[in-house]
DNA sequence: TATTGTTATACTCTATAACTATA
DNA sequence: TATAGTTATAGAGTATAACAATA
């Protein structure tokens, strides 16, 4: 791929990276990292990360989900799960009910204080999710997030 | 931000995430796991990551780069590096080389086993990075690198 | 004093496998 | 047998703090 646009965040006093500014991987994680240190500090005060954060969400849009079902949602391994959930579950923001119909299964609901941690929590997590995207135009908003959902979607583990 | 298109890869039956869409942050983490399981397979024959490769590659294009300027490079802490550090040239693949002029400072330079490893493992990584983006027109990885840049140029971790 | 490499610690995330109880 | 939740283990990444040697 010649002649790929210099895009990259300077690197010290004469160092080049020539060779890895060609791999998009590279700008992936690089941005992913900076994104992530980022939203780690918004969310900080409320004792969550995008991980704790996200389950929270997903349990929020869907009362009763199944941990296998939010696992997938997640994109993490049922096993690691469980941890995230007991921790959670510790600090009364979720309840893990048996569910009725299946004796193996559970289902997952916010409990009040789940509620309203996430509520304020989501504002800042959009804050600052709006404050990250705020130096691109509409455009290339919607074809950054289109690029990544295509990414994901043509990933050999997701196919 | 009303209206953004509906990019996600699909959930199970019956789970929605809109709110969790909304985030950029979530399409950036699902499509960075993603990416990364793959290059990690693509770099496996090699005993290699991403992170490993990085250091390879940095050093190969600045022969004589100290730690602390590869850790720049890398976006890693100085104590997180020594270990990388270490394994590689356990393995023979650098040499750290005390800096004559600097009694504190080493330089880093690849050992001819290095430059072989590096030569072979950057042809899997490039032929994975195309594979990966082959999905999105010449127009929508430009931009994507350039949103990726802006991302990681305005975080505060960077600033 | 400041910087370089280093050591140490702790927590998160990921991958893998096996176990149990239900179905 | 297959699935749901669980447990266990190991490795990688990250964040933070401190230390000795050198500048």
């Amino acid at each position: 791929m010649p002649g790929r646009a210099r895009t990259h965040v300077p690197l010290p006093e004469g160092i080049t990276d020539a060779a890895l500014r060609d791999l998009v991987s590279y700008s992936m994680k690089r941005a992913f990292n900076a994104m992530q240190a980022d939203m780690l500090r918004a969310l900080a005060p409320f004792d969550l990360r995008l991980m704790t954060f996200a389950a929270l969400s997903l349990i929020s849009e869907n009362p009763g989900l199944r941990p296998s079902q939010l696992a997938d949602g997640l994109a993490v391994e049922r096993g690691n799960l469980v941890g995230i959930l007991d921790a959670l579950a510790a600090r009364n923001l979720i309840d893990r009910i048996p569910c009725p119909v299946d004796g193996r299964a559970q289902t997952l609901h916010l409990t009040e204080a789940g509620v309203a941690v996430l509520a304020r929590a989501r504002q800042a997590a959009r804050a600052q999710d709006s404050r990250m995207v705020d130096v691109l135009d509409p455009d290339a908003l919607a074809t950054l997030l289109s690029a990544l959902a295509k990414i994901e979607e043509h990933a050999r583990t997701r196919a």
